[in-house]
DNA sequence: ATGGTTTTTACTGCGTC
DNA sequence: GACGCGGTAAAAACCAT
C-alpha cells in the first residue's frame, strides 16, 4: 500500500495553521502533513493500533485526553519513557557511571515495551532523533517531521543496513528543510558528531529514495532572521535587511550562491545603512561564512542595484 | 571521473583611529 | 601599530553530468 497517494480528500483535509496550504493525509496512522512546511497534525483518534501499548501508567497519564500522541516515539508516545537529558530530579547532571546505568535502563525499558526487532530498532533511532533535535534546539514539529521521515524510510527499507547516526542526522536535516527551519548541514553534522560530507551522502539518499521530491533549502530571509537572532542584532537591521532582500529576490544574484552568505551580506549592508555598522568579521562568523564571501555578495548586491538604477526597473 | 562554479585560504595594500 | 575593509590568486569544496 502506498503511503502518499492515499490521501483522503474531503472531510478530513484541513489546512496548515502555519502556511495555510492544504494538508495531505497519510492513512497509515491518520496524521495529516503539510506538503510545504512539513507541519504534522493528527486525525481523529479511533484507530486501533494506538491502544496497543496501553497499561497502567498510561492510564495515569491519561494520554487519551492529554497531550497529543507524538510521531517521534515508536509507539506514538503512549508509554513511559526515561528522559534523555541525563539529569537527575534536581536538575544536576549525572556522573558517567550513572549515565551508563540510565542508558541501560532506557534500553531495557524500551525492550520491555517493544516486541519485534524492527520496532526495537525504530525506537532506538527515534530516540536518537529526539536527542539530536534537542541539542540543536529544534522545535517539536521538526522532531516529529524527522520521525515521520524515518518511519517512511524504514517502511521503504531504505534505512536497512545503514548507519543509524547517518540516518538520524539526514532525517533531522531534511526535516529542518521541510519545516523551513534554517539549520545548515554543517550545524547538524557538528551536533551529530559527523563529517559534513557523510551527512550529505545520507541526506541525498533519503531525499532521493524517501522524499522523492526536492526540498528547497530555507530562504535567504530565514537565514537573515536567524542571523539577527543568534548575533543579537538590532531588529531594525533585520527589517531593513529583509526589505532589501525582497527587492532583489530572484534576480540573478541569488542563483547558486550559498544563502547564508547572501544573508550575511544583506545584514552587513543594512547595519551600515542604519548606522550600527557591525564589522564584517562578526557577521561572517555568525553566518559561518568567510569575510570574502560577504564582500563578494555585497559587491553583487550593489552592482545589481546600480544596474537597475541605470536601466530602469528589473527585467 | 570531470569540469564548471562557488567558497575558503592566505596574503597584500589602503585609510583611519 | 591595530583595525576594518577591499581586492586577488590559488586551493578546496561542491554540484551536475
Amino acid at each position: 500500500m502506498s503511503l502518499w497517494n492515499a490521501s483522503r480528500d474531503g472531510t478530513l483535509m484541513g489546512s496548515c495553521p502555519i502556511c495555510g496550504n492544504k494538508l495531505i493525509g497519510d492513512t497509515e496512522k491518520g496524521e495529516e502533513v503539510c506538503p510545504t512546511c512539513g507541519y504534522v497534525t493528527y486525525a481523529p483518534a479511533d484507530q486501533g493500533p494506538e491502544w496497543k501499548a496501553m497499561d497502567l501508567e498510561e492510564k495515569n497519564k491519561r494520554v487519551r485526553v492529554g497531550a497529543p500522541t507524538t510521531l517521534a516515539l515508536h509507539d506514538l508516545g503512549l508509554s513511559t519513557e526515561i528522559s534523555r537529558t541525563m539529569r537527575d530530579s534536581h536538575g544536576r547532571s549525572l556522573d558517567p557511571a550513572m549515565r551508563a546505568a540510565t542508558e541501560r535502563m532506557r534500553k531495557w525499558q524500551s525492550r520491555a515495551r517493544t516486541s519485534t526487532s524492527e520496532e526495537r530498532g525504530l525506537s532506538n533511532v527515534l530516540a536518537k532523533i529526539n536527542e539530536l533535535c534537542q541539542t540543536l534546539n529544534l522545535p517539536d514539529n521538526v522532531a516529529q517531521t524527522a520521525a515521520q521521515i524515518y518511519r517512511n524510510s524504514a517502511k521503504m527499507k531504505v534505512a536497512k543496513s545503514k548507519s543509524i547516526l547517518g540516518m538520524t542526522a539526514a532525517t533531522v536535516y531534511l526535516a529542518c528543510r521541510k519545516c523551513g527551519v534554517s539549520r545548515t548541514l554543517k550545524e547538524v553534522a557538528r551536533a551529530a558528531g559527523m563529517e559534513k560530507g557523510n551527512v550529505a551522502r545520507y541526506f541525498r539518499l533519503v531525499l532521493k529514495e524517501v522524499e522523492k521530491e526536492y526540498v528547497p533549502p530555507p530562504s535567504v530571509e530565514k537565514y537573515i532572521s536567524k542571523l539577527i537572532n543568534t548575533a543579537k542584532i538590532d531588529p531594525k537591521v533585520e527589517h531593513l535587511a529583509l526589505t532589501l532582500s525582497r527587492k532583489t529576490v530572484d534576480s540573478r544574484i541569488s542563483s547558486g550562491k550559498a544563502p547564508a552568505g547572501l544573508a550575511a551580506a544583506y545584514v552587513y549592508l543594512s547595519s551600515v545603512l542604519i548606522g550600527a555598522h557591525l564589522p564584517q568579521r562578526e557577521i561572517a562568523e555568525f553566518a559561518e561564512v568567510t569575510e570574502v564571501t560577504v564582500r563578494n555578495r555585497c559587491r553583487e548586491i550593489l552592482d545589481d542595484y546600480v544596474i537597475r538604477q541605470e536601466f530602469g526597473q528589473p527585467s
